[in-house]
Formats: structure tokens, sequence, C-alpha cells
DNA sequence: GGAGAGA
DNA sequence: TCTCTCCAACGCTAG
DNA sequence: CTAGCG
């Protein structure tokens, strides 16, 4: 068996090689490991070598199982999308948690006594991918890494869209050459991004940032800032350049995501920037941007943002296909008119909740089928209270958008609360065909204040948001859910459980002064506050209250501030804008046992759940004075 | 999804 | 008449 | 102090 084989390198290229010579494989974004395993001992090095076996015990057990052989590949982390992520990895190692970390392998060197450095690459993957399937059936730490035989442009982007880092490209037909030569190559999605200047932060002289955008879908949308990267040279220069393109109004079509300042120029979106940013954020605005120098020799159209979320793009393609079909206003055909409790439904064949792998398209008619026949579970937690509501008039996939004043529109079905101190009324409801009449405007999440009923003022209802850091499994949350009754119950209160329809839990309890003094709002947070405090303190190992260092694993977040004035928290029985059309769901103590799966509370099973009473329906009734407990707290 | 502003 | 834009807000924490 | 996050 050869010794350590000096890894074989890609060259980058802008745009991968086409043309049936060439096989492609999606860049994994991780550390470059020989796996090496000889007399059922397995050891991983690293490009330079080193004996990395001890980081990542767990491939290393299942390499065992492999008969004498060198794999070439690359150690990863999936994030929960299945794409690999440097910074995950990266977390991985420092905490010791490897467990999750996955041996991607693209090539055998060796195997059994033979050399196949000498054989065509597909040849060597064949190999490769039956030994793989031979020998370690149901291993998870490590996978065979298939390859794409379609042109390589339509590969990278299809790679970038799926906001994967790139493609690796090989010649089919070569042999493993360690090094970098001619027969690897690497083209990733984003090598010197581009931007378009829009505008400017300053004034004529003085230049504190530039305003980045990009084209997507014809359109110029604002990209975030750039603060740095120029020196008081380049800043003139630049300023020169930009004041004579100045207009009154910014370019950017998403002007409500450029952040507000009085200092802000806008210009013609001509200038061509080269940046150098850290990531991109899910609403599409650059970090840690860095200005790099103009781009005299590209034209602003050409500059176009390729990496996106792919939320965005499905409602980039649904407004196009909307487009393309003549809408149908006042006419509505197709639909036969259905109507659910006498309100008209549009577009009832909707899906506002794509399919899933387990559970099926859920329909604006199923929403709104499902508010009517839930409205005797639902109005008695929302009626006569403050309510916020979360829209998607697209679907989960589109435009998400918080709203709490009355609809324009819907009047009719309202019963709008004025709250004090604020001009417009708020959005309330007491009827089911309010709430169908939701439904039909998309609303798929109802967020109620835990006020009484009418005296917005006044709280009545605690709701502790047990929300678990990503690591976190649901039973975990269970424990902490009972750990959380008994403290209540110590205190003299009756806590009711409900999961929020995604991976956390709600326990609520209902609250009252003495007669002659309410309690107010400020002492109902503090003292949702010392709850959570006191129970952080007790086992910080478990718990945390810092909104923060939530991310950081192990530990569950208590939320205490949903208990604010003006604050919400989904109420029992809302759906969720989330996969699947889960509900929060109320149950009995009795029901929240380990093995629970929070995930099985949805829409299309909301028959069989609205069978029997309402865990919830006396919550009202069991109001306790806080009074005796803040003292024992 | 629907209203109001703007083109 | 068509198209675009808006639909919350507050406390916390890191930088 | 503020941007970003929940």
């Amino acid at each position: 068996m050869p010794g350590f084989v000096e890894p074989e390198l890609a060259r980058i290229v802008e745009v991968p090689a086409g043309g049936n010579l060439w096989v492609h494989e999606i860049k994994f974004d991780g550390y470059r490991m020989q796996l090496r395993v000889e007399k059922k001992r397995a050891i991983l090095l690293t490009r330079k070598k080193l004996d990395w076996s001890h980081r990542f015990p767990e491939i290393v057990a299942e390499a065992r199982a492999l008969p004498d052989c060198i794999l070439d590949g690359e150690v990863a982390a999936l994030d929960a999308r299945g794409i690999s992520n440097f910074g995950d990895l990266q977390l991985a190692l420092s905490e010791g948690k490897t467990a999750g970390l996955v041996y991607f392998a693209f090539d055998l060197l060796f195997l059994s006594g033979r050399d196949l450095r000498g054989v065509p690459l597909t040849e060597r993957k064949g190999q490769l991918e039956v030994l793989l399937k031979e020998r370690l059936p149901h291993a998870t730490r490590i996978r065979y890494v298939e390859h794409y035989e379609s042109s390589g442009k339509e590969m990278l982007e299809a790679a970038c869209r799926m906001g994967l880092e790139g493609v690796i490209s090989k010649r089919a037909d070569a042999p493993y050459r360690s090094g970098r030569g001619n027969d690897w190559t690497k083209a990733k999605c984003r090598g010197g991004q581009e931007v378009v200047i829009g505008g400017w932060r300053g004034d004529a002289n003085n230049l504190r940032s530039l305003l980045a955008g990009a084209y997507r879908d014809g359109q110029f949308l604002y990209m975030g800032r750039i603060g740095t990267g120029y020196n008081v040279k380049s800043a003139g220069e630049l300023l020169r350049k930009l004041k004579p393109l100045e207009i009154p109004r910014p370019a950017f079509a998403n002007t409500k995501d450029v952040p507000r300042a009085h200092d802000l120029h806008w210009v013609k979106p001509k200038l061509v920037a080269e940046v150098e940013f850290g990531t991109i954020t899910a609403a599409g605005i650059l970090r840690q941007a860095s200005y790099k120098g103009l781009r005299e020799d590209k034209t602003a159209e050409n500059v176009v943002f390729e990496a996106q979320p792919a939320a965005e793009e499905k409602t980039a393609k649904e407004r196009k296909s909307k487009t393309k079909n003549p809408t149908h206003r006042a006419i509505a055909p197709g639909n036969k008119g259905l109507t659910i409790a006498g309100v008209p439904i549009s577009n009832p064949d909707k899906a506002l909740w794509p399919e899933t792998e387990d559970s099926p398209a859920v329909t604006k008619a199923d929403l709104c089928g499902y508010y009517d026949m839930a409205a005797d579970r639902i109005l008695p937690h929302i009626a006569g209270r403050p309510l916020s509501v979360v829209r998607a008039p697209d679907g989960i996939g589109g435009e998400q958008f918080f709203q709490r004043h009355v609809l324009p529109g819907l009047e009719k079905y309202l019963k709008p609360v004025a709250v004090s101190g604020e001009e417009k009324p708020y959005l309330s409801i007491e009827t089911a065909q309010a709430l169908v009449a939701l439904g039909q405007v998309a609303v798929l999440e109802l967020h109620p204040w835990g006020s009484k009923r009418g005296e917005p003022e006044t709280p009545e209802r605690l709701i502790f948001d047990l929300d678990p850091a990503p690591d976190v499994v649901f039973d975990t949350v269970i424990a902490a859910a009972k750990d959380m009754r008994a403290r209540l119950i110590h205190l003299g209160f009756m806590p009711y459980v409900k999961t929020t329809g995604g991976k956390g839990i709600h326990v609520g309890i209902a609250i009252r002064g003495v007669p002659r003094k309410p309690v107010t709002w400020d002492e109902a947070k503090a003292f949702a506050r010392d709850v959570c405090l006191a129970m952080e303190a007790d086992e910080p190992g478990r718990y945390t209250t810092n909104m923060s260092k939530k991310v950081r694993g192990g530990k569950i977040f208590l939320d205490f501030l949903r208990n604010a004035r003006t604050a919400t928290a989904v109420a029992p029985w809302s759906p969720r804008a989330r996969a699947g059309a889960t509900i929060s769901m109320p149950l009995p103590w009795s029901k929240l046992r380990a093995g629970l799966d929070p995930t099985q509370f949805t829409i299309p099973n909301a028959p069989k759940l609205l069978r029997g009473a309402d865990p919830w329906a006396d919550i009202d009734k069991t109001a306790v004075n806080i009074e005796p407990a803040r003292k024992k707290l």
C-alpha cells in the first residue's frame, strides 16, 4: 500500500467546462481528508499529512469495516438544508461534537492490493460506489459523492441557486494525479462579487458609506451598505463620480429595506464596485462588506444577484406566473364561488402550505374550513383581546408580514379595539365568520394579547415560552415544561400547556389582582421574569434567559418577554406559517409524555384533534392573585 | 389580499 | 388603468 | 449608540 498520497487539487475557473469529457460534483465546504484503512485500522490525514483521526472518531469507527484501501474525500458538516457549512464544522470541532460530521468520499486510490491511481476517474468512482454499498450499506458517517454529467454551466447555476458553494469538475477519463493540474477545476458561486452603487451616506465631501444593490428579476434591489475598504483618496474619487449621477429618489425597488437616515443621497445605478463580504443574510443583505474598487469594465445591468434564499426564488416565480395569467377579479371563475360561513373565498385552491414529505398541501379553502370548524375552540382565547396576525397571501414561501391594526376592507367583520396611546384602532374579532374572513385574507397565525377581555390595560394571562436551542430534543423541552409546571403549582397557580406549533412549548397561567387594584403590565412582566430567572439560577446548565446566548447549544431559552404590554404569543389552536401547517396544540398534562411528536398536530389532522374537550377551556376561570406568589418568590 | 399612492 | 408598496414594535445584546 | 435579532 502506497504511503501518503498528495491530494489532487483543483484549479479555479470562472465557469466549469462543458462537454461529455467532464463530470461535475458538488463542492463541499469542509476539510479535505485522506481516509486510509489498513488491517482494520483506519486513519484520517489532512492534506498536509497531519493525523486528525482523533478529531473524527465516529467516521474512523465506521471505516474499520472496510478492506485495505485509500479514499479521498472531504469531512463536512451539513446544515438543516443539507448544505455543507464550514462554520458549523468548526463549531462542531471546537466543541468536540463531531457525531454529526460526514466523510464525503469522492475518489478511490487503492483497494485490496491494487493501486488504482492509473485507472480513469469514472472507473475509480464506480469501484468506490460498489465498495461503500457492499461493505458499508448502513453507514451514516461515510457517504459516496455522486457526480453529474450535465453541462458545467447549468450545474453551477443550479448549485448557486441552492445556496451551495460551487462545483468541482473532473476529467472523466483522467488518472489520479497529485498536485494542482488541469484535470480538476473548481468554480465558485461567488468569487469577487460585484455590486452596483445606488447611493451614498454622508454629504458632498464626506463619504460615510456606499449603498449597494444588484438586479434580480429585472428589479434593482438594495443589498446593504459598504462602510469600509476605501481610503481618503478612493473616497474622494468615488464622490467625484457619484455627484454627477445624483437623482432625487432612490432607484432601489425595495426602498423599505433601505435603512432611513437624514444624510442619504441617491444616484443612478451605473457604477459597478467590487466588494468582499462575509455572508449574505436571509433578507439578501451583505454582511461585513468591504469595498475593493470600481469595475470600469462591467455594466450595471449585468450585476445580478445569484445566490438567494430558496423562499425568495419561489416568490419571484409565483409573481411571474401570476402576471402571465391575467388575474380575474370581479368575475372570479375557476372555483365556482366557494363560500364558508357566509364569507366568499377567493382562490380557494391556492396552496398556502406546500406539500411536504409527510403532509399534503393545505389550501386557502382548507384554512378557512379549519377556522370555521375550530372557531369554538379558538375564539375564547382571542375574543375581546387585541389581535396581531401573521399574513402570507402567497403562502409560507412568499412574503410574510405582521398586522396589528384593523384590516381595511374587513371592517364589517371586525370589532376594533382602541388602545391608549395609539392612533389607529387594533384588530380584534368575536365571531366565527370574522375568523373565516381572516382566513380569506390569508391570516395564517393568530397572536392575541394576554389581556383581560375588553381591558387591554389589564394582563390576565401569562405565557412562558420554552424555546429550545436547535440541538435540544423535544423530550428535553417536555421535561422543562413539567419543571415549570411544578414551580408554578408551588406558587399557587394552575398551569396549562400547549405546543407552539414549532419546536417549543408554552406554559400558560391565568392571573388576577385584588378587586380594587388590577395587575399592571409592568408587574406581570416582572413576575414572569422573576419566575424565569429563578429557574435559570437553579439550573443554569438547562436554562437561559439570555436571548443571544440562545444560539449556544444545549439549553432552553426561557422567553418571559411574551408578557409585556403590546407583546403577544401565538394563540391556542392557531396554525403556524411553517412547513406542514402545524398548529399550537393545547394538551392535558397527562398527554405531555416523552416521545410526543409536536409535528403531528396539523390542519389536515384537525378533525381528529378537535374531538373531545378543549384542555384550555377553563383557563380564564382559574385566575390566581399573583401577590402571594410574588412574595413567595 | 386589498387599499392607497404613484406612474 | 396599471404597478408598486405597505401591512409591528419592543427589549435585549453584541459590537 | 445602534444594528440585528427574536
